[in-house]
RNA sequence: GCCGACAUAGCACAGUUGGUAGUGCAACUGAUUUGUAAUCAGUAGGUCCGCGGUUCAAGUCCGUGUGUCGGCACCA
């Protein structure tokens, strides 16, 4: 006698069990129509879920977000099934759902090409029609993995046997096609109209690059077809902010295949980065930090001391004279580790916080690279703190604070906190981690912050504290980070004398805030989608002539400006105003000042703001305070 | 590094089954002296990514190298 409450908190009263489809069938027959599945107790489950006793019980149509996992995780066997009508030979793996969609691993020689994916998409869609029902079964564990392997599928048993024994194994069936699961899914293939499938790439069985490689392909899936074109137009826009795009149109940077992963700043891309650079310094200046230059290029031993030698030998460059190798720095702390040993130093000296905007050369796979953001010479917003164990907290907690404020200051508000502790390769005692992880996260738990525990992802040095933003395609940047590092001052003999006269070894703090300067203008470019804030836009004004007559007082509103500072060009080709107007508005310039020979006889000028606002004529004393004031 | 795709003028792109490379914008020259998102006319511009091969003939087909892009793995 189950009695089943509703959302609305309406109870149902029935004589025997009955599946969920059966209750939505008692409600309306509408209803029993657009089930998708259930959810009994905050749990989601099959429509075919049989109710024995007492529950509360909401029906899942596709105008539930909930819906929406579902949906994607049975198009994506829907697409296994399609994949293996078509290609007999290949076979499945995992397909899991992922933000927007949902992806499913293949093992197939052969790989899959575009022509392919349209092909598959052509057979879902006639499995759709097909209506089959998707079935639940059960199956002990032993029976499951003979059944996979007989089927061929080598992968599925290998899967299956991973999982402890003492679990419970279900299958789901739709047609011929039959797929281990924990489910739920759709009641059958015609519940899935709106997908569409994206790209195929190469991925590693079980995400471990010593494993062969599978195909994977991506698609995405919705509850309605406007959903869809919402989700197709949101990628288009974001492509337009692509920052390889922008600084193309705006020149700002190039690379090229002499220097691959490394940047050739143009005029106006590098007055955006030295605008960076800059604020950065001054951020230090304020805030107790002390700016040093360090060699790019120490000597090999220096890097075996470190240990990054050990680690990351392969990826650094290096270069010999005179018959010593060296290698060019891949990172500034053993740099700054020298500069701090140059003298004896008291705990009165401590913390020391040594910063650089510090040039690195990292010779990262060339799989990785990718525009500005992932480059191969970068120069970070380097700083070291060093201290004792007590200072640690402070330290870490007044650099949380830096950090927030430096990223409002160019305009990111929500910021992602993740702290990732000991990796299974590392340096450093256990005892030693063990105090340094919980110093970060007292420090961070102090201000009550949220954040993410990222388990083994840490240094190999020390834990650290990770500060994400996430740009217009969804992708996330780590920036900022601090971690803690228990283990380099040691191995390169950095000492300070404790007020008790015995020598005593620093904790040394790693940290950067924007982290490489490359990466943040990128983020920068794809942010404002090139139309940065006055304070850091490239150039800030551009003056404009109507006829040449003006071209005398246009000059002298350009000096006049430049002298305050201010960034301006001026256009005074022979060229009607509207065509230069255009011209400029694509560069997206703050604003656009319009001589003529009204502005010239009353000694003003004409000022268009970004995104075609007239402000009308006024001084130049005005327009200095309005664009120094942005 | 791995899987796949791509590489043609400064930029965005065409280029049929292999038969002497095109379009638009930009550039340059001239005319036009213009009031808030494209004035008109003309000119010039190419190692079709590099190197090999097949062929009477290669931008096009094959091999190889490099780079870029989409993923995966990596990210001190």
């Amino acid at each position: 006698m189950p009695n089943v409450t509703l959302p609305d908190g309406t109870v149902k009263s029935y004589d025997q069990s009955l599946t969920v489809a059966d209750v939505a069938s008692s409600i309306g027959s509408g209803l029993a129509k657009d089930a998708i599945a259930g959810e009994v107790d905050g749990q989601l489950v099959d429509t075919s879920y049989m109710i024995e006793g007492d529950t509360s019980l909401a029906i899942i149509t596709n105008k539930d977000d909930k819906a929406l996992e579902v949906i994607r995780h049975s198009t994506a066997h829907l697409l296994a099934q399609a994949t293996q009508q078509l290609y007999p030979k290949a076979q499945v793996t995992i397909g899991p759902v992922i933000e927007n969609g949902f992806y499913y691993d293949f093992a197939y020689e052969k790989g899959f090409s575009e022509e392919d994916l349209v092909k598959i998409e052509k057979k879902m869609k006639a499995i759709v029609k097909q209506n089959l029902p998707i079935q639940r079964l059960e199956m002990k564990r032993e029976d499951t993995i003979e059944l996979f392997k007989s089927m061929g599928e080598y992968y599925k048993a290998e899967i299956i046997e991973s999982i402890p024994t003492s679990e419970v194994l279900s299958l789901y069936k739709q047609g011929d096609f039959i797929d281990l699961c924990r489910g739920p899914h759709v009641p059958s293939t015609s519940k899935l109209k709106v997908f569409k499938l994206m790209k195929v790439a190469g991925a590693y069985w079980r995400g471990d690059s010593n494993n062969e490689m599978l195909q994977r392909v991506y698609g995405t899936a919705w509850e309605n077809k406007k959903d869809l074109e919402d989700y197709l137009y949101r990628l288009e826009e974001a492509e337009k902010r692509d920052h390889r795009k922008i600084g193309k149109v705006q020149d700002l940077f190039h690379t090229q295949e002499e220097a691959p992963g490394m940047v050739f700043w143009h005029p106006k891309g590098w007055t955006l980065y030295q605008l960076i650079v800059q604020y950065m310094s001054q951020v230090y200046r304020d805030n107790g930090y002390l700016e040093v230059h360090t060699p790019e290029v120490l000597d090999r031993t220096m890097w075996e001391k470190s240990g990054h030698w050990d680690k990351f030998g392969d990826s650094m460059f290096t270069t010999h004279s005179e018959s010593r190798e060296y290698a060019i720095k891949p990172m500034n702390c053993p740099g700054h580790v020298q500069i701090y040993k140059h003298s004896l130093k008291s705990y009165r000296d401590l913390p020391l916080r040594l910063a650089e905007f510090g040039s690195c050369h990292r010779n990262e796979p060339s799989g990785t690279l990718h525009g500005i953001m992932r480059v191969r010479n970068f120069v970070q917003d380097d700083a070291h703190i060093f201290c004792t164990t007590e200072q640690i907290q402070s330290e870490v907690s007044a650099f949380i604070d830096l950090t927030f404020e430096v990223y409002k200051h160019f305009g990111f508000e929500s910021i992602d906190i993740k702290l990732s502790t000991r990796p299974e390769i590392r340096v450093g005692s256990d005892e030693a981690w063990d105090k340094a992880e919980a110093a970060l996260a007292e420090a961070l738990n102090a201000k009550g912050i949220k954040w993410e525990l990222q388990e083994g992802e840490g240094a190999f040095y020390g834990p650290k504290v990770e500060f994400v933003l996430k740009d217009c395609l969804e992708r996330e940047w780590q920036c900022g980070t601090i971690q803690a590092d228990f283990s380099m001052p040691e191995r390169l003999e950095a000492q300070y004398i404790a007020e008790d006269g015995s020598k005593q070894t620093p904790v040394m703090l790693h940290r950067v805030i924007v982290g490489s300067i490359e990466r943040f203008a990128g983020i920068l470019i794809e942010h404002y989608e090139g139309a940065f804030p006055s304070w850091l836009a490239p150039i800030q004004a551009v003056i404009l002539n109507i006829t040449q007559k003006q071209e005398e007082f246009a000059e002298k509103v350009e000096k006049k400006l430049k002298k305050q500072g201010l960034r301006v060009i001026s256009d005074l080709r022979n060229e009607k105003i509207g065509y230069k107007i255009r011209e400029h508005s694509m560069q997206r310039y703050p604003y656009i000042l319009v001589v003529g020979d009204r502005e010239v006889e009353n000694n003003q000028i004409s000022v268009r703001q970004r995104g075609g606002q007239d402000l009308g004529s006024m001084s130049l004393e005005t327009l200095i305070k309005l664009i120094n004031q942005e």
